[in-house]
DNA sequence: CGTCTATTTGAATGTACTCAAAAGCGGTGG
DNA sequence: CCACCGCTTTTGAGTACATTCAAATAGACG
C-alpha cells in the first residue's frame, strides 16, 4: 500500500526501518470522489498531499470567475498550496479531484513535529520545493516565449499519459487558452 | 557594510553574534559593472548572490535569439540560477547587471558547509525558496488570466522604484510583450 | 558632436478571443 | 437498452489584442 510513496521519498533520501515505520504511523489516508474538493480557495491549507492514485487539479478563479489550471497532479505527485501551508493562512488557490482519488497526507501540525524527529524528511521537501520553483520559472518562461501551439506540445511531452484522461477544457486553461482555440489547434494536424 | 544582508536574514531567522560573525567571514564580496554577466548559461552556478546595491537581471535565450527576463534582482534581493546551483549543472538562465553592483555571495562549497554548521541557515533558504516558488505560481497565474496592460500594472506595483531605473525593453520583456507594444500601452493613458 | 540604441508612431498582419449554433458524448432514469 | 439531459467539443464569423516591419524621433554615451 505505501510502495509508491516509499519510492518517492527513495528518489531523494534514505530511511532506515524505524524511520519509514516511524512515518507511515503519521500519514493519514483518504480516498475521494470525482469533483471533490480537497481544498478551498480562502480555507487554510491544512494538509500536504500525495497521489498515490486518480489526479488532482490546482486552480485559482479570477475576479470574472474564470477559474486558471496551474498544475495537475497525477500519481506520485505532491500536492499543496504551498504559501498557504507554510505560513498557515488562507489558500489562494483550489484543489479538487478529476477522478476517483486515493491520497495520503500530512497534516501541518504532524510534518513540523516530524522534522524535529525525522530532520532528513526537512530536505525531503526543501528539494521538492526547489524542483518546483524551477518547474514555475521555467514554465514562466515558455509562456513567455512561446505560442498556444508550442505550449500545447511541451504540456503533452510533460504529462504524456495525461492527454487521453482529462477534458481538454482543463489542458487549454493549464496552457492559458480557451477551449475553442485549443479545439482549433488541434484540428489543424 | 553588512547591515542590509544581515537585516534580510534577520527577517527570517536569529543568529547570535558568533554565527553571524561566522558568516560574514565566509561571505564573499565584490562589485560589478553594467552589462557585466555574472552567470551564463551553460556555466554552472557556483554562487548564490545577495544584491546590496545595484540591479541585476535573470534571463533565458530562447531559440529564435531573443531574451526574455524572468526575474530582477534589486537591492536586498538573492538572485541565482537554483536548479543548476543546487545540482551544480549547467545552467539554463544568464545574469546579468542592469547597473554598476555591489554584491555579496557565498559559494555552494561554502553554502553546504555553513548548512551544516549553522542549520538555521537551511531553514532560511527553505522560506527563501518557498516564497520563490510562491511568487512565480502567482505570476503564472496572472499571465494566464491577464491582459498586457494589466500586468503592467502588476510590475509597477511590485517594483515601484523600479520603473524609473530600468528601460522599457526591460520590463516588456518580464511581462511577456514586445517593447513596441509597452510604448502604445504607455501612450494611451 | 556623432554614433548607437531605445522609443515612438503608423500601417498591415497574425494570433487568439467572443459569440453563437451544431454536433458529439456520457451518465441517468424509465 | 434506449431516450433524454447536460456538458464538452467542433465549426464558423466577426472582433480584439498584440506583433511585425518600417521610418522617424529622442536619448545616452564615448
Amino acid at each position: 500500500m505505501h510502495d509508491l510513496i516509499l519510492s518517492n521519498f527513495a528518489m531523494h533520501i534514505a530511511l532506515n526501518d524505524m524511520e519509514t515505520r516511524h512515518i507511515k504511523l503519521n500519514l493519514e489516508y483518504k480516498t475521494i470522489k470525482k469533483n471533490e474538493v480537497l481544498l478551498n480557495s480562502g480555507e487554510v491549507c491544512r494538509n500536504i498531499y500525495f497521489v498515490n492514485k486518480g489526479c488532482l487539479r490546482v486552480f485559482n478563479t479570477d475576479a470574472d470567475g474564470l477559474q486558471h489550471n496551474i498544475l495537475f497532479c497525477p500519481e506520485n505527485w505532491w500536492c499543496v498550496d504551498i504559501a498557504s501551508f507554510s505560513a498557515q493562512n488562507p489558500a489562494f488557490y483550489t484543489i479538487e479531484a478529476l477522478e476517483d482519488c486515493e491520497v495520503f497526507y500530512f497534516t501541518h501540525t504532524v510534518l513540523e513535529k516530524l522534522y524535529e524527529e525525522i530532520p532528513k524528511l526537512e530536505r525531503f521537501f526543501r528539494i521538492l520545493t526547489q524542483n518546483g520553483f524551477n518547474l514555475y520559472q521555467r514554465r514562466l518562461t515558455s509562456n513567455l516565449s512561446k505560442t498556444a501551439e508550442e505550449r500545447y506540445e511541451m504540456f503533452r511531452s510533460l504529462y504524456p499519459a495525461l492527454e487521453q484522461r482529462i477534458t481538454q477544457k482543463h489542458i487549454a486553461s493549464y496552457i492559458g487558452i480557451t477551449p475553442v482555440f485549443l479545439s482549433m489547434i488541434r484540428a489543424r494536424k
